[in-house]
DNA sequence: ACACATTTGTGCAAAAAAGCACAAATCCTC
DNA sequence: GAGGATTTGTGCTTTTTTGCACAAATGTGT
């Protein structure tokens, strides 16, 4: 997994599912969302496994993890299966997201019209840079698209209060990362997304998730270099 | 973890590396250039283990798979440790990789210049829009710009095969993912990195990562949504 | 109402990954 | 060159994740 949350652990009374089960949920939803979309009202756990990639068996536990919504004999519902993962994993709420950096990346994550449809929205942009600053940049895809103005980055706290964003996505080059990330952490942000091919040092309680792009090409390559010749 | 390499396991005679140690090499990769760039000599595991994110016990067990490259009581010297895990990962070798779709995400990575520096260097476009094809696209950042032409979907195959290229970056709409896929892997690639939020079937030998922005995003706000109120 | 075909949910086993602790190796000082 | 301070490499333990197999539950057909 090219990403791994680093700390928050957090339990209170909830029942604990794995960390494992969990980063495969948003592929099933995902996976329901298109047999809802193609009208499809059952589907079995071998169907939809065979969708997502993983073993019927698998995604069985993984399900019984949220509670006990199949029917033996028969297979889950794909809207109530759909909802329920969805309410498991908070996506009915709005959440609102702020990018900083918007260089090659973070504008096209800002362009990007697939986080609308679940529950994110990209509230603020970001960036250091004082020709950026002051411009407007077109956020979200077709339909639904709305211009938003660049911040300066010293106006960082104040956006994060004024929109709420509850997501931080670090777009910055490696240099800047940890500095942005700390202002994020200062202002109240406990979840961040982070581009930049650095290790963020975070607070305990604030969670991390790293995507790093070269790093896949790299263990792809890896691989690539073990097959037969 | 976002991501995951789907088929192929393949052992020759290699002592084989746990896939766990592997996804984590190129983190180690990435700081060690950073302590050679700021000239340091030598790194403890715990040092180093701290620039990951990672417990020095981990560390050393990761390196200890490579070789006994380390001096007790000294530690690692910087330069010679990073080429071990270089000439492992094959990271001196050139690899070409071909991007099959030209949107925003093809767009940035294109543009992108941290691949360069790591051995990767993007050698062919393609695109299904005919208002794309033909038109140039600046690739790689600052000192080393080439422009490189947007080829049709239809000349992959011959474009895989003057280029040369073996990873392949599938960055279409989802629902032409498993296509673009399909013929990939008839034109001979066996390294695919997929950013389409779809779980594409290959055959055995070849892997896939997959890269989904919209996942990570939701797994931190299932972490975010059990957080104290 | 009963036998039969399906498909879930789950206990248990296996495998993989992470963490611990310490002996072995090296360096430094005197 | 002996003793003490470090720091690696690794056997062993614990935890996490995956896989197997089957009983329990449901639907169907007669
Ligand atoms: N573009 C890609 O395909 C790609 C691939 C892999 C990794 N990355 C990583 O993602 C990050 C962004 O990449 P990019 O291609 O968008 O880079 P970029 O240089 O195009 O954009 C970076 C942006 O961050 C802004 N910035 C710099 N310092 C800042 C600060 N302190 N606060 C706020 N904004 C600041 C810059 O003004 C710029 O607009 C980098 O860390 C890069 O290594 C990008
Ligand atoms: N942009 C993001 O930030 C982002 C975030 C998460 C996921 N993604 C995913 O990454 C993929 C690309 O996203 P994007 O924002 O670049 O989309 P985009 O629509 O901007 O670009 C897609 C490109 O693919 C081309 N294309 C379509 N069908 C094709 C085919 N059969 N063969 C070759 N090319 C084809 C289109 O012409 C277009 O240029 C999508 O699957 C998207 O869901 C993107």
């Amino acid at each position: 997994m090219p990403s791994k949350v680093s700390s928050s652990s957090k339990d209170g009374n909830s029942p604990k599912i794995s960390e494992a089960t969990v980063s495969r949920l948003p592929a099933y939803y995902r996976a329901l969302s298109q047999l809802a979309d193609a009208a499809q009202v059952r589907v079995s756990s071998e169907e939809l496994a065979a969708l997502t990639g993983v073993s019927s068996a698998m995604l069985r536990k993984d399900l019984s993890h949220l509670g006990s919504y199949g029917t033996r004999g028969v297979g889950y519902e794909v809207e109530f299966l759909r909802y329920q993962i969805s309410r498991e994993m908070g996506l009915n709420n709005d959440w609102s997201v702020v990018i900083v950096g918007v260089g090659n990346l973070g504008r096209a994550l800002a362009h990007y019209g697939g986080f609308g449809s679940r529950g994110f929205r990209v509230v603020a942009l970001v960036d250091a840079d004082q020709t950026l600053i002051g411009t407007k940049v077109k956020c979200g895809a077709e339909g639904k698209t709305v211009e938003l103005l660049v911040h300066a980055l010293s106006d960082l706290e104040d956006v994060i209060k004024e929109t709420n964003a509850r997501l931080g996505v670090v777009a910055t080059p490696a240099e800047s990362a940890q500095v942005v990330s700390d202002r994020l952490v200062k202002a109240g942000i406990r979840s961040i997304l982070n581009f930049a091919p650095v290790h963020l040092s975070v607070p305990e309680g604030v969670d991390v998730r790293k995507v790093d792009l070269a790093s896949e090409l790299q263990i792809l390559a890896f691989h690539e270099q073990r097959k037969a010749v």
